[in-house]
DNA sequence: TAGATTGTTAATCGATTAACAATC
DNA sequence: TAGATTGTTAATCGATTAACAATC
């Protein structure tokens, strides 16, 4: 497992997954009006402990204030800019197939500052992308990424196309990777970051559960 | 967190996580044709330690042969009786936008025994559905499950319409719910599943680890 | 039999929770 | 000031790893 510092301490995992899910609570309260909170809330709201959401924020840099809690906005934009969703990351998505093209149209991911600029594939035609995306031949990959800048590269191709895919990517510099073909993805090159979706994992996880639930 | 069992065992959640993987490397090993492994080659492809796959299979029931290793359709067979893979499910799906006709129209799902019967919408004019799917208006939802066995419902929906849809499920009597809105759902009912899909969560972590990765 | 590798217990490590001093 | 709630350390809990006896 990596090891990801912010002012000299170290954030697990654990911590680490749990952040966007403080950045979106605290999108809700805001969006509510709701302009001050407290670490009981917050915790009911993710459905941990009180005890967790302070030693979390503790560890990423505190943010509150004490005999008082924490400013919605100020708190906001401090968990915004730990996770970097103060930036702008441009994407390209490799497959144009259902998921991909579904991900290349979702607005979710744009109005966060994921733009995607290009989709790639073995065929194109017949195939359509938003404004200002670019729809390419796969072949122009490598053509494409030296031209221009892009921080995300997000895999939406067949099982067996994947790999030569990820080779091709990190050999042309790419250093995010998102990967929704259904193999779990990862690379020797350190300075590579790749999140991967397992959707059937997910989905297995599921059906434990229904057959494995007690207290029902 | 719920508790789950198998032969008076708790499993807690990490190992139930963990499962789909082993179920997923095995597949590929009996499709490569190796019938014999061990726990240290187990561990290498999900790049975890072999005592923790032993821990793992342990707590699940054993399952190999001291001295020799496991057999790989033997191990593999009850990883998929254990996740329950040996049965086939009926779903549903909520959504019918690019995500929801992308996950109706995946064959990798229905291969490992999940199988869509229905997608809803509040439009169905000019969508298309695969064979053996109905594309049904939403008001028919509760009719359609009065009458109809269903496993699982996914839910494919806006966010806004999403805690709508998953009460009417639940009042249906639906027990297992997928839901790829971004919003973490639950339910008070302890007799139902869920197991959320949130896309841009994954995405978050990738932009935080990109912004945070050391030793690159 | 000797060698290999699991099954299982014990030790370690890390994450969560509890407690309370600090302080707004 | 008194009350509230954080920031921070310590205690607890659970998951991972190590060790090795069992046994194929």
């Amino acid at each position: 497992m990596d090891i990801y510092v912010n002012h000299d301490k170290v954030i697990s995992d654990a911590v680490i997954k749990r952040l966007p899910r403080y950045y979106r609570a605290l999108k809700d309260l805001e969006m509510e009006g709701v302009s001050k909170v407290n670490s009981t809330v917050i915790a009911d709201m993710l459905r941990i402990t009180a005890s967790q959401v302070r030693q979390d924020f503790y560890t990423v840099g505190g943010h509150g204030i004490q005999g008082y809690g924490y400013e919605v906005s100020t708190l906001l934009g401090d968990i915004a800019a730990i996770l970097g969703l103060d930036k702008r990351y441009d994407m390209i998505i490799i497959g144009a197939g259902r998921i991909g093209l579904a991900l290349s149209a979702y607005k979710g991911f744009r109005h966060e500052g994921f733009v995607c600029k290009a989709v790639f594939d073995v065929v194109t035609e017949g195939k359509h992308v938003g404004d200002g995306q670019q729809l390419l031949h796969i072949d122009c990959l490598e053509e494409y990424l030296s031209h221009n800048h892009t921080d995300i590269a997000v895999i939406a191709t067949q099982k067996e196309e994947t790999h030569a895919i990820l080779d091709r990517l990190v050999a042309s510099g790419i250093k995010a990777i998102w990967n929704f073909a259904p193999i779990d993805l990862a690379t020797d090159d350190k300075s590579v970051v790749i999140e991967n979706i397992n959707m059937s994992e997910s989905l297995f996880v599921l059906a434990f559960k229904m057959n494995n639930k007690l207290n029902g």
